[in-house]
DNA sequence: CACTAATAGATAGCGATACTCTCTATAGAA
DNA sequence: TTCTATAGAGAGTATCGCTATCTATTAGTG
C-alpha cells in the first residue's frame, strides 16, 4: 500500500483518475501495470529507475518494437565488469562470424567482453570461440521469442510482451541452466568427495 | 585499497602473513583471490555475504564438487519472486519429464516456478512445457560445463573452476541471448514503427 | 447529520548494503 | 631523524527501496 504510493510518486504507475482531492479511481489497467512493475522488480531484479525507463518506453506509442526491446536490454544489463578494448574487438569478431547485427552501443557487447576478460584475469586461456556453443544454443530461442511478437497486435500489448519475455524468460533460462548443472553434477560427482 | 581492507575485514580475503604489527606479506594467492571476489561481485552481481559463503566453500577441502556447486547456486539465485504450490508442482513435473534429478531444496525450482507464476499474473496462459525448448537448449551446455570439471585436478582449482564457470558463463549466456534477440528484432521490426 | 475510518498527496525517516574515510601506532625509506 | 606509508579498527557516507507520519478531505455508517 505504501509501496504503491511510492511507485506513483516515482512515476512507475500512472496517477488514477482523480474524482476528488482525496479520491481517485484505479482501473484494472493500473493493477496490471502494478503487476508488471512487481515482476520487473522481483523476477528481473531491475532497479526503480530502470523500471521507469521501461514503462516510459511501453507507454510511448512512437517507439518501434525494436527500440523498446533496446530500452529493456539497457535496463537489464548490469554492466558491471570492465573489459579491455581487445576483448571488445574479439566479441565483435564473434558477432560478425555469427552474422549477428547489433547496435554499436549495445551494452551486452561489453557485458560479454567483460565475461571474457574476467575469465582471463583468473588465469584461464579462453578464446572467444568458447562462447560459440552458447551462441548457437540461444539463437533459436531468441529467434522464437522475437517471432512470437506479431506486428498485428496492439502496440502496448506487443511492447509489454517483448519486455516481459526478455526479463522473465531470461530468469527462467538461467534457472534451468543451473538445474541442469545440478543434475549433471549429481550424476558425475554425486556422492564422491572431490 | 580501502576496499581490500574491507574485504579482509569481511573475511572474503585471507589475512596476509604478518611480518610486523604494521606490515603483512600478500602472495599471488591473495591477488588471485581478490580477482575472484571482484569477478563474483561485478560479473555475477553476488552480494558480499554470498561471496563469503562461496569462498568458505572454496577453502573447505572437505566439500565435494557437487556440494560446492550447490553453494554457488544458492549464492547466485536471487530468489525474489513468489510462486504458488501449483507452479512448483508443475516445475517438478517438468523436471521429472526431463529426467533431471535435483535436490528438493534447490532454490532454482522456486525461481522457475516464480517465472511461471509471473507470466500468469500478467494474464498469459502459459504451460510449463513452454520451458521445454529452453531446457533442451541449456542441457548440453550444462553437461559440457560439468564434464570439464575433471576430478583429477587439485581440489581448490576444480572448485573455483566450478564456481567461476557457473557465474561467468551464466552472465555470458544471458548477454548472448539478448544480443541474439536484438539481431532478430532488427531484422524483423528494424526500421518500421511498430 | 454526526462521527468514524479511510484516502490522496507530500515529507521525513529507516534499514540494508557496499564501500570510504579517519585515526592511531608503528615501520621502512631518504 | 624525518617523512611517508601501512595495518588494523571504527565511524561515517551514499544509494536504494521502501515505510511511517502528517494534514486535509471525504466516503460510509448509524
Amino acid at each position: 500500500m505504501a509501496t504503491i504510493k511510492y511507485y506513483l510518486r516515482e512515476g512507475l504507475l500512472p496517477p488514477g483518475q482523480a474524482t476528488a482531492p482525496n479520491q481517485a479511481d484505479y482501473s484494472d489497467v493500473h493493477v496490471h501495470r502494478l503487476r508488471l512493475v512487481r515482476v520487473l522488480r522481483e523476477v528481473g531484479g531491475l532497479r526503480i529507475d530502470a523500471i521507469r525507463e521501461v514503462v516510459r518506453a511501453v507507454e510511448d506509442p512512437e517507439r518501434s518494437l525494436h527500440e523498446v526491446l533496446g530500452v529493456a536490454h539497457r535496463a537489464i544489463s548490469p554492466g558491471g565488469a570492465a573489459c579491455g578494448p581487445s576483448e571488445l574487438a574479439e566479441v565483435d569478431e564473434l558477432l560478425a562470424h555469427l552474422g549477428w547485427e547489433v547496435s554499436p552501443d549495445a551494452p551486452d557487447r561489453h557485458e560479454l567482453a567483460g565475461a571474457l576478460a574476467s575469465l582471463r584475469s583468473l588465469g584461464r586461456d579462453v578464446d572467444v570461440r568458447t562462447f560459440l556453443p552458447y551462441a548457437h544454443a540461444v539463437e533459436p530461442l531468441a529467434g522464437g521469442e522475437v517471432q512470437s511478437l506479431r506486428a498485428d497486435t496492439p502496440a502496448e500489448v506487443a511492447v509489454e510482451h517483448a519486455v516481459v519475455g526478455t526479463v522473465v524468460y531470461g530468469a527462467a533460462l538461467a534457472a534451468l541452466r543451473r538445474l541442469a548443472q545440478e543434475h549433471h553434477s549429481g550424476r558425475r560427482h554425486g556422492r564422491s568427495r572431490r
